[in-house]
Formats: structure tokens, C-alpha cells, sequence
DNA sequence: CTTGAAAGGTAGCCATGCTTATTATATGTC
DNA sequence: GACATATAATAAGCATGGCTACCTTTCAAG
């Protein structure tokens, strides 16, 4: 009997995640990338650049730029350039943003106990610590390769 | 202390084990999704029609259609009509295709091997059920939310 | 002060995968 | 046999996110 791969299942796993949450937050219109980016910005008291976000959400400035668009046309958030330093277009979350940002953590805590479902406490941790282990090992595994280029 | 959520955690660990898979097998010029399409296809003897890779994939038609546009077009695979059905077009493997197999399976490994690395077998085994639930008890809850509409 | 490197942001192009809709073929029911 | 239904594949259009290339602005070294 031959076992899913580690691959296979974490792919399946993230997709299931990613798929309930548009399904019980579809009333608001969010996608899960967008929902991550909120979850940023509404921390972030009297905003951030672009680059800032880029670095939380490991994705690259480009991509930032692109969801950013998108989110600034849905009226999720507003740029305004900086005085300081005319490079930088400043990130902040608009109104409705802080307002939906209450209901979109009970969601995201509902679609989490649903996801774990009779997985004891310690059996959840493990779980945790092993994602970690994995994205840590993975992370080292590239930047040793990229010494090995120079 | 927060910890960061489950969802952040499996995505960080997916793209982890996609960004990685993709370095070390560049050579082939794969992207993990044509990865796996390869794999299905490559143990299916005889061939096989389209909508057998969809469900196998758990992706749409449309998106098995796309993908093998560009993997024939790449030389992966061949698609030929059915004699028998006029409406299918069966996928088999190229040669090179069979050859590659061989040497991303081991890659694979490989990946799945870094990946793990100071993770104890009854956690890996924990981790690896652990992500079945929640697969599971998402698309429990998801067919649920379905009935709940008629 | 000038010059060159670094940083913030964007444009074009591509791969993946979704939703909705369309075409062609098969198949079951009357 | 005729018609409704189901199935296989594709098309159009969108969101996400990567890569390379580019422009603007800042900043540090000389």
C-alpha cells in the first residue's frame, strides 16, 4: 500500500484550507491572498510601504503591487506617497477593512477548528512545529545552494 | 507570543517543498505541476482520456486541458483520439518523458527527505495523518455547506 | 559635488487553476 | 428513431505569483 507523498498531501491540505475559507467568507468577496494582506495592514498603525508587506507575506514587490491594485479598486485600502521619501507609496487600510478585518478572524479561527477536527492538543502542536521544521529545512537546503554558486 | 496561524503554516510549507522541487530538478525544465501530471501519467499504461488525470488531480478539466497543452508542446506527452470515443483524446508519455521519471522520483525523495530531516518517524507519520484530517474533515464540511442549499 | 550602487515601485510576459459557457459526441428513455 | 441528458474537451476571462527589465529616487564613497 503505497503512502500519498509529503508533497501531495501538504498541496491538498493548503488547497482544502484555502477553498473553505473563500467558501464561508464569500459574503465579503475575499480571496485568501487578499485576506492575508489584510490581516497585515490592519496591524500596521499609520501604514507601511509596499516593500514592507512584500517581506511579511514572502512574496515579491511586483506581486505586492498587483494584489495591492486590485484591493485598492475593491476600496480595501488606500496608497498615499510619502513626504519623506518620494519612492515610497504608503499602505492603509480603509474603513471597511477595520470593520470586516473582526469578522474575517472569526472565520479564519472557525475554518481552523474545523480543519483540526478530533486532533488532540498535542497531536496539533506537533503538527505545527513539524510545518515549521519543514519550511525551515527547506529554506537552509536553498541557501546553502546559492553559496554553491559563487 | 502569537503563534503564526495554520494557514499561513501549511502555505509557507507547501511553497517551501514546490520552490524546492523546482530548484533541484530545473534541468528538466519542470514546474511542479507538470510534475505531477507526469507522474499519473507515466504509470498509466495504454494511455488514458483527459478527465481520468482531472480526478486523479482533483483539477478542474480546463486546467488539465492547459497544462498538457504546454507539456505536449514541451515533448512530455502525446495525445491521439480514441477509436472507440470521439469525444476523448488519451495522453500517454513520451520516451523522454519515461526516462525523466525515473530521475525525478529520486528528486522527490530527495525533497521529501530535506524536508523531514531531524523530524523522529512517529511525528512523521503524526504530520502525515494529520494533514489527511484535515483534507478530510474540510471536504466533510464543504459537502455539507452543499446540502445545505437544497 | 558627482557618481554609482541600492531601494521602492511598476510593466510585460508566463504558468497555474478557477468559474462560466460552448461544442461535439454518446447514451438512455420513450 | 427522436429527444433529453450526460460526458469529454475546449474557450474566454480572471486572480495569483513568479521572472526579467526598467524608471525614479535615495544615499554613500570618493
Amino acid at each position: 500500500m503505497e503512502t500519498r507523498s509529503l508533497g501531495l498531501l501538504l498541496h491538498d491540505a493548503t488547497r482544502a484550507v484555502r477553498k473553505r475559507f473563500e467558501t464561508r467568507s464569500a459574503s465579503f468577496g475575499l480571496t485568501s491572498a487578499q485576506w492575508r494582506m489584510m490581516v497585515h495592514v490592519c496591524k500596521t498603525e499609520g501604514g507601511a510601504p509596499q516593500s514592507h508587506f512584500a517581506e511579511l507575506l514572502e512574496i515579491e514587490p511586483i506581486s505586492v503591487s498587483r494584489l495591492l491594485d486590485r484591493m485598492e479598486a475593491l476600496g480595501w485600502v488606500i496608497r498615499q506617497s510619502d513626504p519623506n521619501d518620494r519612492r515610497v507609496r504608503r499602505v492603509l487600510p480603509t474603513a471597511k477593512a477595520l470593520e470586516a478585518h473582526k469578522f474575517i478572524k472569526t472565520i479564519a479561527d472557525d475554518v481552523y477548528a474545523e480543519a483540526l477536527a478530533g486532533l488532540p492538543l498535542d497531536q496539533r502542536k506537533l503538527l505545527m512545529d513539524a510545518l515549521v521544521t519543514i519550511s525551515a529545512n527547506l529554506a537552509k537546503a536553498e541557501s546553502i545552494g546559492q553559496k554553491e554558486l559563487s
